[in-house]
DNA sequence: GTCTATAAACCGATAGAC
DNA sequence: GTCTATCGGTTTATAGAC
């Protein structure tokens, strides 16, 4: 073990892991299930029994795995080079996958992940850390001047992620992006940027 | 048939509308099993299967049924008193039941529904509904000097639906209906009425 | 119309050989 | 560690009596 970033043929518990999370991602826990997890990590089943208890298990691992990776994204886009408002519009103009939408905000819409209290957490960890530097953001918006006074930065922030997370619903629904980025849009209207 | 508005015991096949409904609406497509149905409708599996042709006719008939009740509340909103603003900020306001979420908007985070292009038009249909209420309430509310004049109305339209939307998946996360509620309030104050 | 009985496929998990 | 075989339960229907 070298705990650095040594890429490698993944071994049987990495290929598990991330087959789990796009399946997750793709068709949440239900359509989960442990037959498909195998077929797509090219694993037999032992090998799944041996290194996870169960379905339930290998959904943490992959869940805490999308979490991760989600919070990296995050962290990367707030430290930044760039003004307060700056980094707020480039995390709202992230390249997205639209139509297959957020990994993490995908599990907040299964019953059995949020009925769980350890499945649900890294879920609630991750809006955690996104509203935290949304928050901090519009505050030195507003101290530099960028963004009116007024605004109370944590429900700012809150309205911007959920811009961000129903943009996914509504664009869905169409098939199309284009409703996405209309709220995009029209977030960045309410915040007096785009005009 | 009177067609009317006559209030009876439900008939079984509008029990099992409404049970497969409920159903749909708390564990979605995959979660909603013939079995689970007919248990919480108090019906048998024979009749279910006389009155639908199967489990994706149920859905359908459920779906409607989600739409059709989701679209008279929001031409109620919208059709009621007050100028363009009160509308808006009535609609955001609405009564809600955050951690169960919107029948309608759950329907578009399944895989099962988004795919096929009946079950999804439903969907479709309530977003188009919804967006084109919030736009008219946005260009009266422009006309009457209550927002600003620069906004485009079907972008601020798409990023008020999404706040809900988006919202509930936050208020999920944390099991909480704070959350949903602090994107209520940020959306508020990006139209600059709360202050 | 509504019922019970049955069925083929799949689910999540276990057993035990190698 | 990984494999194959097997298990009891559930899923989405179909068949056929009443």
């Amino acid at each position: 073990m070298y705990g650095g970033a040594v890429e490698k043929t993944p071994n049987a518990k990495d290929r598990l892991v991330e087959g789990t999370r796009q399946l997750l991602w793709d068709r949440g826990y239900l359509g989960t299930s442990p037959t498909a997890i195998l077929r797509r990590s090219g694993v037999g089943q032992g090998s799944m029994y041996h290194h996870f208890s169960g379905k339930p298990d290998l959904v943490l691992a992959a869940e805490r795995r999308s979490a991760e990776l989600m919070q990296a994204q995050i962290r990367a886009v707030f430290t930044g080079e760039g003004t307060g408002l700056e980094r707020i519009v480039a995390y709202l103009l992230l390249e997205r996958d639209v139509l297959r939408g957020c990994s993490v905000g995908r599990l907040a819409g299964d019953p059995e992940i949020v009925a769980d209290e350890t499945l649900r957490e890294p879920v609630r960890e991750t809006f955690g850390v996104l509203g935290e530097h949304l928050a901090r953001a519009v505050t030195e918006a507003q101290a530099a001047g960028e963004l009116d006074a007024s605004l109370r930065p944590e429900r700012t922030a809150a309205a911007l992620a959920a811009v961000v997370q129903g943009g996914y619903a509504l664009a869905r629904a169409e098939q199309s992006v284009e409703p996405f980025e209309r709220a995009i849009l029209g977030a960045l209207d309410l915040l007096g940027v785009s005009p």
